[in-house]
DNA sequence: CCGTTCATTGAACGCCGTTCAAGCTAGCGC
DNA sequence: GCGCTAGCTTGAACGGCGTTCAATGAACGG
């Protein structure tokens, strides 16, 4: 059986789960399927393309978000989706943030729009979800990065994301008032 | 004269105003010192170590808010200010990202704390912090990446950061009420 | 059986960060 | 003045990386 686009990003991700995106090489990736490296590029024009491809398939793993009481609630839940998503693979902010760049479309946006219009604040949509998506992409690389800096030196000192994450989320849906 | 971190770290910063991280490595770092690569390894542990020293260099560019009438009106100065600081640099939002999880200190805490404290709002100084901080740096990041992929493809659809950061800092500075 | 199209190989190119033994050189104690 | 140490640099190499490309193989319609 011939290789496929699809067996080609099925392994990217496979081996950015078990080792992050430096075990993620061409030739890492060649040797999994078992062909040589440049036999990937017949089937995708270079890494960055199928980082992107990556990157759209972590995003797809964002479950959907349940109709909550309030609009805070249920933007919290499209946070904290995201969020589980980014940070469910290795350097998975660090991809996301190039496939946004490249133009993948933010499932979060979609969402955003639904819970707004439920409660009645149509036009806040799009602001909010600028900020959401910026907010959870900068938080979670900055949680992965730190994460591999302490798989490198073991004395990095600790830091608690998880809670930081919630605090940041709720201060940027209550706003400066209250 | 002897090589000095200092200048090592000088040059850094230049050969990245010129030509972005891609073209700062540590051959052409040592290049333009006029020293062989291995040189630099006296003076700094690594590259990695190198460029947080780079990201508190970047920060410390950031110049002081002025205390406004409104708490909103103050963050989002302070916003402003932090985003033109890590945007002033090519690839500055990936090297503060980095720099932020190895441990540098964050300017905007102490700045937001002061803004806080002026309004009234003690207590929702760390969150906003958070809040502020890892959005500008998931929006700037995602900007430069959107821009070095424009340079390498002119093909690239164009799209406009500034409007979008201004809304995206007024979505979060007014919570999902109003 | 030929010719074409699809898919892969093997080898190379030019980068990269990093290491390390060996050497240079400035300055201090004697 | 001399020798030695400590600070700094060299030169060469190691093992990796993404990517390119001519040549090759395999499958198949005519």
């Amino acid at each position: 059986m011939a290789l496929t686009k699809t067996a080609v990003v099925d392994t990217a991700l496979e081996l950015l789960r078990e080792s992050g995106l430096p075990g993620m090489s061409m030739r890492t990736l060649a040797t999994r399927l078992g062909v040589q490296p440049s036999a990937l590029y017949w089937h995708v024009p270079s890494k960055q393309a199928l980082l992107t491809v990556v990157a759209e398939r972590i995003l797809a793993t964002m479950g959907p978000v349940e109709a909550g009481s309030s609009a805070a609630d249920e933007l919290r839940a499209v946070g904290q989706a995201l969020r589980a998503a980014v940070t469910g693979v290795p350097d998975g902010a660090e991809i996301v943030a190039l496939g946004l760049a490249a133009g993948a479309v933010n499932p979060v946006a979609e969402v955003v729009e639904a819970a707004c219009s439920r409660h009645g604040l149509e036009g806040r949509a799009p602001g909010l979800t600028t900020a959401l998506t910026g907010y959870v992409v900068g938080l979670s690389l900055e949680e992965q990065t730190h994460h591999n800096l302490t798989v490198a030196d073991p004395a990095t000192p600790t830091v608690e994301f998880d809670p930081r994450f919630r605090q940041g989320l709720d201060a940027m849906l209550a706003g400066v008032q209250a």
